[in-house]
DNA sequence: CTGAAAGCGCTTACAG
DNA sequence: CTGAAAGCGCTTACAG
């Protein structure tokens, strides 16, 4: 009846490939490892066979008999769910890919994060991935040190020399944003700070400080205001930078959320954006999108760095498990500047 | 050194649970399964068995052996970010709890639909999660159906007989929306509806209108203006709505997004939230809690939602498998009123 | 209701 | 550079 007949998915195997391809079933494992000590011949033809044969491998399988199962915590508190969902993505693909177990543990206050550590302890987790704003908690790294157990920090401003982290350059970032606006014209930009208590609103702050200085302009000071990286925030800071006399024409803050706020009050003033006032954010999470207009920012590879992350936990857990005690790898990924909507040319005047 | 020396958690099996237990490892594997086929006695010694050992099962064992891995595609076409995100994180999870491969593909257009499609099929998927607005795609779930594909929809509001669903009752959500904005005093509630093409929409606004006759109130025509979903038809329907000289007192949105935009046109036009105006909006995405004031909207167990539909998929596939077919299994998720910030009693006057 | 045997798909160690 | 054997942790049949 149906156009085109399929078997249901009559699961093609290792063994598959090899005999199509002439192999013995290690070759073919070999070659879908990418291990660098196989002939060209052999890979070639293993390769084709697999192509041909549509063949996946069977990620239990591979699991079970190489990673030895490690277990991973993902330890979060009160990250925006938009972060955390993509970060989360990425973690639990690279999880199932490499046969990791993910435990996902959520703690608000410092008794509750006691405890949530406990819980992970008592599960026998071998690492624990810790997104911001955890990434910066001593506490919780120096608990988990003492336990014993591996820890990879995500977009954390500070990395640790030993712990393992993930993050982007948080200075380069809100630096090429700076540069964005001095291209388009504007030379009376004001900055809307994150939570001084995470670092990377500080990198965030100083990339753009140091920026306006090499392109010869003085900020003044109260073109600077403080911001929480909510919402909120965001409102009051914007009101403050707005009612000013030497109103600025562009507005970089130092998050999505909080620059989704500017343009509410800027339109609220009557303000067009951003024919009247530039407005840029920090993240690319999903507010930057939803809102009208859509807001120019800095993206985040957000669920890769999820990926990165387990790979990295992965590393360490295989050389502590054989002994040799490994110094943090730190991997700094790519951000890209997204340009939306909310920012162009000054007005004229 | 450490307070607690924790060996690097050697692995415990099932093995060590049954020994420990004195029982055969097949009686600890079906007390582990919630096997209904096991003495009482037997039970209660395993289960306190594995909680001394803080068992916890291999999946990647598990799910070699038993779910003869299916592989599940989950086919998505640009619904919001969040949505999506939190969708993938209910299928990843049950995926990888129960062995299943998740396979994402996205399409945008009719073409890339039908490559996305391809491009599962080739990959030998055995069934396709399609969350909205693919659900609601006759052309999809043709194409699925004609190359023997299982289909899971989620979210759809017209659930088709032969095809397995999961979703919230809309109307009733509506419906329970528009009663607490009875309650609280309004009358004049107003509704911005969502798209049209999309079913969950209709069910919505129908949910609102009957609701209101019930409490005896005949809704004006201009106090029902359509919405596409998007912040930015929220934007326009909301300064129809508020430019009305019998300004609503409340305006029920069918969707967060678009609420966002009302509070957004309301403090641009100084009126306060809720002060002067309650905004209501649908599903909890993360603008709700983003946004100031944070909003009162119905609560969609997304998360959840998606490990249903795994596990949906997973029955029929096996009963297909082993030559039974089977006609459409449909959930319907508890949705929950999340009161928050933006509602509250009508000004006085 | 309980258990002994076999095997899911893959890769680790061990040989050559 | 290649392969034969063994086994990861679990559960599916098959017996009793």
């Amino acid at each position: 009846m149906a156009k085109s007949k399929r078997r249901t998915s009559q699961t093609v195997t290792i063994l598959d490939v090899a005999s199509r391809a002439g192999v013995s079933p290690m070759t073919a494992s070999r070659v879908m490892n990418n291990n660098p000590r196989v002939g060209e011949a052999m890979r070639d033809r293993v390769l084709a066979a697999a192509a041909e044969l549509n063949y996946r491998p069977n990620l239990a399988g591979r699991s079970l008999r190489s990673s030895n199962a490690a277990r991973i915590g993902l330890l979060y508190s009160n990250p925006s769910a938009a972060y955390l969902n993509q970060l989360m993505i990425g973690v639990l693909e690279e999880g199932s890919l490499s046969g990791a177990q993910i435990l996902v543990e959520k703690c608000s206050g410092i008794r509750s994060q006691r405890a949530a550590v406990q819980r992970l302890l008592d599960t026998g987790v071998d690492g624990v991935i810790l997104p911001p704003p955890l990434c910066d908690s001593r506490q919780t790294k120096r608990e988990l040190d003492q336990a014993n157990i591996t820890v990879v920090a995500v977009a954390t401003g500070a990395p640790v020399a030993g712990i393992s982290s993930v993050r982007i350059d948080d200075y380069q970032g809100a630096s090429a944003m700076t540069q964005h606006l001095l291209d388009l014209g504007h030379t009376a930009i004001a900055l809307i700070k994150g939570d001084p208590k995470h670092t990377p609103a500080v990198l965030r702050a100083q990339g753009f400080v140091d920026t306006m200085a090499r392109a010869g302009l003085t900020v003044p000071a109260e073109h600077i205001v403080p911001g929480l990286f909510t919402y909120r925030s965001g409102l009051a800071a914007a009101s403050t930078l707005l009612k000013l006399k030497n109103r600025p024409t562009a507005i970089l803050s130092s998050n999505d959320d909080m620059a989704a706020a500017v343009v509410a009050v800027a339109h609220g003033m009557g303000l067009r954006v951003p024919g009247d006032l530039s407005v840029t954010g920090f993240d690319d999470t999903p507010v930057a999108t939803t809102i009208w207009p859509t807001l120019t920012t800095i993206h985040q590879p957000v669920t890769a760095m999820g990926r990165t992350a387990v790979r990295l936990m992965l590393e360490e857990i295989r050389c502590k498990r054989s002994g040799k005690p490994k110094a943090g790898n730190h991997q700094v990924m790519k951000y890209s500047l997204v340009k939306r909507e909310s920012s162009a040319a000054p007005p004229r005047g």
